[in-house]
DNA sequence: CATTAATGTGTTATTATGACGCAATGTAAT
DNA sequence: ATTACATTGCGTCATAATAACACATTAATG
């Protein structure tokens, strides 16, 4: 908890936090992982410190498991975050007193800090939204129905979802975003949400199935309204060669 | 000078500092402007600390300015890099001796240190590599003959180069590196040289004027060997928009 | 059993890319 | 001066990638 950090904050970096933007896909929609914690009016993004014996990496992939639970997950740094007011007066008085931090102690919340941004893809139905013992509601909401963040949440969701779109055109996406069996439709869907722009279907098939990472199953969707689709599922091995290698050189 | 910021540490972000990869263009080289201090026998890159009251962009902009006395360049933060170990051991008791830092002060010095990384894009002509005032060595150096680094400042660098090879398929690139007036094959070159390939003479014309940025002069280098080439330079009105809305779509 | 709203599988025109050919130009050698 | 040579400028052509669209197929629904 908070006031355990703070009570031994010689065993953080000073100044120096997390934030996570944890991606999910669920009913057709962009969702992110926010946390409200008691007492606040604002929405946050999940974030941490940084233990003075633990890579920002390490600390980050911390963070990611305390709210989601899952293991080996897809996380990638991509921004710090470091205007001198960012988190000016963010912690009070009554907010100190009200988390038990002495006065002395809570200075170290006060100083200014930078944060450091990273982004997760995660498979929404393997994640337990609300992991018991935190004193904090965590809750997937649409991207497009975000509240009002504290702080530079806001900005910083936003690079994310910035860095996660350029990212679409070097690097396949999907794998840890959708269940192991999926449809084309529902992959297509996945892009156009996070493009916020319509594809064509069958255009979208052939250069999906030309990067050479799907697996066609023998097997279609059940209880679908309409034409049932076809299932597929990613071939992991030739997923990561591209995942690696990039595809779209360009030059 | 280091002995000033560690005598008023309280004015800097404890554990955080900023290293630039500062990349030039000369004789078909992609050089980095490296520094020696004193007594050290390895290079590293340009870097700096970050006064509590001022963000890291500016921060990073300071540490560009005092090195190479040029304002209004490209500068681009790239990532952060904390691993734990990163400067374990960096300053030793003689080093800090030899700095006339006091033991107690040096302290702040040798805790763990996250460091964030900037990469700019600069007109090697118009840059003085050897700011008067300064007792370090500042020398361009061929990204192919980078001697042995401090730190991961190695791991910095070639991130950098990662970085921007890949922006190179998202941006146009040589405002910031070349002359005024160029010619098409010293920006072939520049490309050649940052992706280390080689590209097609005819193909790469066709490709670089499709963009629109390029104003082609009616004028031709002189004293050359063979034919003279003609002159461009870009037109930054529309290279500017390229800049803002990219290239290479992708999806 | 026809309707409907999806999916699966094409075609075609256009554009971008990769691999070249060849003439023009200016320096250097004879 | 004439010629050789390296380099530039401006093409072509075959192939691949992309955008736009047509039509048959499928399964739930009334």
């Amino acid at each position: 908890m908070l006031k355990d950090i703070i009570d031994n904050n010689e065993n953080y970096q000073p100044g120096l936090s997390i934030d996570c933007v944890i991606f999910g896909f669920h009913d057709n929609q962009l969702k992110v992982l926010l946390i409200k914690v008691e007492r606040a009016n604002k929405w946050s993004l999940p974030g941490g410190f940084i233990p003075v014996d633990q890579d920002i990496d390490t600390a980050a992939i911390t963070v990611l498991n305390s709210r989601t639970g899952v293991e080996g997950i897809f996380l990638r740094q991509f921004a710090t975050f470091g205007k001198v007011n960012r988190n000016h007066q963010h912690f009070d008085k009554k907010t100190l007193e009200y988390l038990q931090i002495e006065e002395e102690k809570g200075k170290w919340l006060m100083r200014r800090f930078v944060t450091i941004g990273y982004y997760a893809l995660v498979d929404f139905s393997k994640i337990l939204p609300n992991p018991t013992g935190r004193m904090e509601i965590v809750e997937w909401i649409d991207h497009k129905e975000v509240p009002e963040l504290i702080l530079d949440h806001r900005e910083i969701l936003d690079k994310a979802l910035d860095t996660l779109r350029i990212e679409l055109n070097l690097m396949p996406i999907g794998y840890n975003l959708l269940p192991e069996k999926f449809t084309i439709p529902e992959l297509q869907k996945l892009y156009e949400t996070i493009l916020d722009k319509k594809l064509d279907r069958r255009n979208f098939l052939r250069k999906i199935t030309n990067i050479g990472i799907l697996t066609k199953l023998d097997e279609k969707k059940s209880n679908v309204a309409h034409k049932a689709p076809n299932l597929y599922s990613f071939d992991k091995e030739k997923y990561d060669e591209v995942l690696k290698n990039g595809l779209n050189q360009g030059w």
